[in-house]
DNA sequence: GTCTATAGAGGGATAGAC
DNA sequence: GTCTATCCCTCTATAGAC
């Protein structure tokens, strides 16, 4: 036991503030076109010390994106396993909650866009996150269904799709021009795939 | 007039081609992600023959970016003046037409997504594009209203832009996956949003 | 754990010959 | 119009001192 507790605290903040300046230089730039020394000059350490942390650029990014998923998972607590109803209203907490903090909105975003092509480092993660992200919305529209909220001429996993599609496509008009009312065009899209008694119970009636 | 029409054509074949090959190249790797020698490799020219022809890496992808378009154009027949009903079939053809052409989902996908960084080179590129491209969705959506075909509840313009954004977000997840039907969720939005006399005329009954 | 030094590759762009 | 040669920069990653 030669190490104390303490050291391994001060290692873990340290990695801590690689990992959120990381995460200023990937946001605005992406992967490919962020660089260590970018990280580096806002962390105030060497791109060597960076490396001593990160096995490489890619870990760090995965790094990056996992630590991003863990705090977002502290402010919003979507499960598969709450109701309908609770998901629509989550749902627009998550969206107001990435309008105040547009720093996430440009790391998925730009990561997730790049990251189609095969040898990007996070293509894997974001193959596996779409699969679980669209689980969960898929969960909550079976629900609505269930309960007789959902229009009767659509699916819930393409609506659980539809959702998640919306949603990304609406952040990178958003990041050009932030012009008009995100939210709301979330609200629209239940105010269309809802029936009368679901947009009743979901309080989006005009 | 010492130079003959054949030079000027030979000199705008170059061009197609390193065009072609600069589509390729931004296709898969992104404007940041790509450099000139992928290029040049491509279309067996050396890099500083291509900045002959372009005069940096920048003004070359917004050629391309032009040059899609106008291949796109062709293609396509979308107008803003052209009928409700019409639109949506063309978005239907528009849609099968990129399916079978990857590379252009690819192009627009990753460079927008870079886009959203106000510095880069196609950022006032893809400004102008949503603001275009929305307001010819939106032409339509204000006639299919004026036909009694949008359900009342929805905002034409509202509705332009979720499908833009929606057309968006797919492809992302297209990319990742292709295991499922990406024309068949363009056909759900319009059953979310028009209204059943809408449905029918355009076809989307189950 | 952090640094300096450096390897080694690759990037964009320009000058000037042909 | 195209090339070679070159400049200068930036990048990731490693080695080894402290």
């Amino acid at each position: 036991m030669a190490r104390p507790k303490g050291d391994a605290s001060v290692t873990e903040a340290r990695k801590s503030l690689i990992l959120t300046a990381a995460f200023e230089v990937f946001s605005s730039r992406g992967f490919r076109g962020g660089s260590l020394s970018q990280v580096s000059e806002l962390v105030e350490i060497s791109e060597a010390g960076i490396l001593h942390h990160f096995k490489n650029k890619g870990s760090l990014l995965i790094s990056v994106l996992e630590y991003r998923d863990r705090l977002s998972r502290e402010v919003t607590h979507i499960t598969a396993d709450m109701s309908g109803l609770d998901f629509v209203s989550s749902w627009f907490e998550l969206i107001e909650f990435n309008i105040s903090h547009p720093g996430i909105i440009e790391l998925y975003c730009i990561v997730s866009a790049e990251s189609t092509n095969p040898e990007h480092p996070a293509n894997q993660f974001f193959r596996d996150r779409y699969v679980e992200v669209i689980e969960v919305a898929n969960a909550a529209f079976v629900k609505l269904e269930a309960q007789g909220y959902l229009r009767s001429n659509l699916d819930p996993f393409d609506v659980a799709r539809a959702l998640i599609a919306l949603s990304d496509g609406l952040q990178v008009q958003w990041l050009l021009n932030r012009d008009w009312d995100m939210l709301n065009e979330h609200k629209n899209f239940f105010r269309a795939t809802l029936n009368e008694a679901g947009i009743a119970a979901a309080n989006l009636s005009n």
